[in-house]
RNA sequence: GGCCCAUUAGUCUAUUGGUUAGGACGUCAGAUUUUCAUUCUGGAAAGAGGGGUUCGAUUCCCCUAUGGGCUACCA
């Protein structure tokens, strides 16, 4: 029987998760949708910091609105707990004990500012095969057994792990291929800390093993500590899993993605808000909708090859493969981003405009127009927008009179040469609106039918306050008769004041 | 600096030795429209540079350049 498929998503939580972190766990959940398998929530808190318990709220809630269903792990059942690993010091001082005996682990005695000097004086440094034996540690020659005992009682020391010397280890991994990196490269990696706390490297790996993971998706930016994923795995002489690198995101400066950046750009990286971790600025809050997202979330470093760019979560689980994951970084491309999420509002209900603006204008403002007439409102204004705030942008001259008027200038020099005869049509048509209380009476169509394309104009800019918006047809019939005419006589006194009549 | 990875238009990418180098976002133009948008049609726009291998290279190899990653008692 073939073994069940299980990846993971292991976040630390020291910060907001972002857009690359859900990505990494969004293809996760793909791969184990599409086989059957299980998606492990792994939660990594080996460095304690500040937001921890923030962090993993937020990790949670994020998951949430992306529709990444977790089927086992931390907050959700699971029979390999606990899903946390500051719960998990133990096991991993199990599995030390066993490579110490093995003796393909070491002490080392250097402190952080020794090394950090040490590192000054001696370019190029790196701890491993060709340089320990000259250090302070247990296998250093230099150290006589009294100094090795001081160190150890009082528990100033790290453990390393023994690399070994000049050996090309070979990371397969299934999108960049075979990656030969040498251990005389790489450092002789810290597993614990003098804290008595295990590093990311091994906590990670022994979990990995523990929970059964059969494949290890994450960014790129783990291919270098690879190697020493892997020599553990070979100490212990356990099966490696499988690796799959993901090309990194980039912001659209090609820079990478951080917050201070992001908001310059006014591309956000959070998915949704977050007031603990003062995250105030994400793709909810911007107008975009869970599905567009999880499609953009796909289209980032995955390129099924149909010249598509909308499809359904069932489609992406349909076609999602790793074959079609492309090598080079990703930059994010806001523009597209918003076109994605147009094309998904355009086929949601109108409840959920309905819901934004009802929340967005007061109510007394907003109860002007029967639910029957806002969804009209909706329902014309709603193809215009590619973020769901916009429909405010787009509608907001229903409710609220203008406050200034944006008139080009060649409707300036129309004004000025036709003043007594805009004042007269302006006049003409308070009296016709003023007569007719009831809309039905009023037949908006041979008005504007007879109107000259700059009379027509004029009569946009007095209602709506600037030359945009959906037809003067639409906008007459909806809108309260008593408040177009409040609003061309505002219009007018300011044609007067402006223009001197 | 060392090691690793990448490099097709402004951006995301297709094409893994023979194509008028395809699609999408954006951009520009035209059509539709009472304005603005939408929508539709069309245009401009690409193989980093230099060497090889080959009858032939965007595709394979090497060098350079550029970008990115790692180089923490962070993950």
């Amino acid at each position: 029987m073939k073994k069940k498929i299980r990846v993971r998503f292991a976040p630390s939580p020291t910060g907001a998760l972002h857009i690359g972190g859900l990505r990494t766990a969004f293809f996760n959940y793909l791969f184990a949708i599409q086989n059957q398998g299980d998606f492990i929530l792994r939660i990594e808190d080996t460095d304690i910091r500040k937001n921890t318990k923030y962090s993993i709220e937020y990790i949670l809630k994020a998951l949430k609105w992306c529709k990444i269903k977790v089927n086992e792990g931390y907050n959700h059942r699971g029979e390999f707990g606990p899903y946390i690993q500051s719960k998990r010091i133990k096991i991993y001082k199990k599995y030390l004990k066993i490579l110490k005996k093995k003796k393909l682990i070491y002490y080392s005695f250097e402190s952080k500012d020794e090394l950090k000097k040490y590192k000054i004086n001696n370019k190029n440094f790196i701890y491993n095969s060709l340089t320990r034996y000259k250090l302070k540690n247990s296998l250093s020659k230099n150290n006589n057994k009294k100094t090795i005992n001081y160190y150890l009682k009082n528990k100033k020391y790290v453990i390393r792990i023994k690399t070994p010397k000049n050996k090309d280890i070979i990371i397969k991994d299934k999108i960049y291929g075979n990656i030969k990196i040498n251990t005389n490269n790489i450092d002789d990696k810290i597993l614990f800390r003098s804290n008595d706390t295990p590093t990311y490297h091994f906590a990670s790996v022994i979990d990995d093993y523990l929970m059964n993971i059969t494949h290890i998706i994450r960014g790129k930016e783990w291919i270098y500590s690879s190697p020493i994923h892997i020599l553990i795995y070979n100490n212990f002489k356990w099966k490696l899993p499988k690796f799959i690198h993901l090309p990194l995101l980039l912001n659209n400066k090609g820079g990478k993605i951080s917050k201070s950046k992001m908001v310059k750009n006014k591309i956000p990286i959070h998915p949704i808000n977050y007031n603990k971790l003062n995250i105030n600025n994400s793709y909810k809050s911007n107008g975009f909708l869970p599905n567009a997202f999880i499609n953009i979330l796909a289209l980032l470093g995955w390129t099924p090859k149909n010249n598509k760019e909308i499809y359904s979560f069932k489609e992406i689980i349909k076609l999602f493969n790793f074959k079609n994951i492309n090598k080079s970084d990703v930059h994010l491309n806001y523009n597209k981003f918003r076109w994605i999420n147009k094309k998904y509002l355009n086929k949601i209900s109108n409840k959920y405009y309905y819901k934004y603006l009802k929340k967005k204008i007061k109510s007394n403002i907003f109860n002007l127009y029967t639910k029957k007439k806002i969804n009209k409102i909706i329902n014309l204004t709603k193809n215009r927008i590619s973020l769901i705030n916009e429909i405010w942008d787009v509608s907001s001259y229903f409710f609220l009179n203008p406050k200034t008027y944006f008139i080009p200038t060649n409707i300036i020099s129309y004004i000025k040469d036709n003043k007594k005869k805009i004042i007269l049509l302006l006049n003409k048509f308070i009296i016709i609106l003023k007569k007719n209380k009831k809309k039905t009476d009023i037949n908006y169509n041979d008005i504007i039918k007879k109107l000259s394309i700059f009379n027509l104009k004029l009569l946009r800019i007095s209602i709506v306050g600037k030359l945009i918006g959906i037809d003067m047809y639409n906008i007459l019939s909806l809108i309260k008769t008593k408040i177009i005419i409040k609003r061309i006589i505002n219009f007018k006194n300011f044609i007067i004041s402006q223009y001197k009549i």
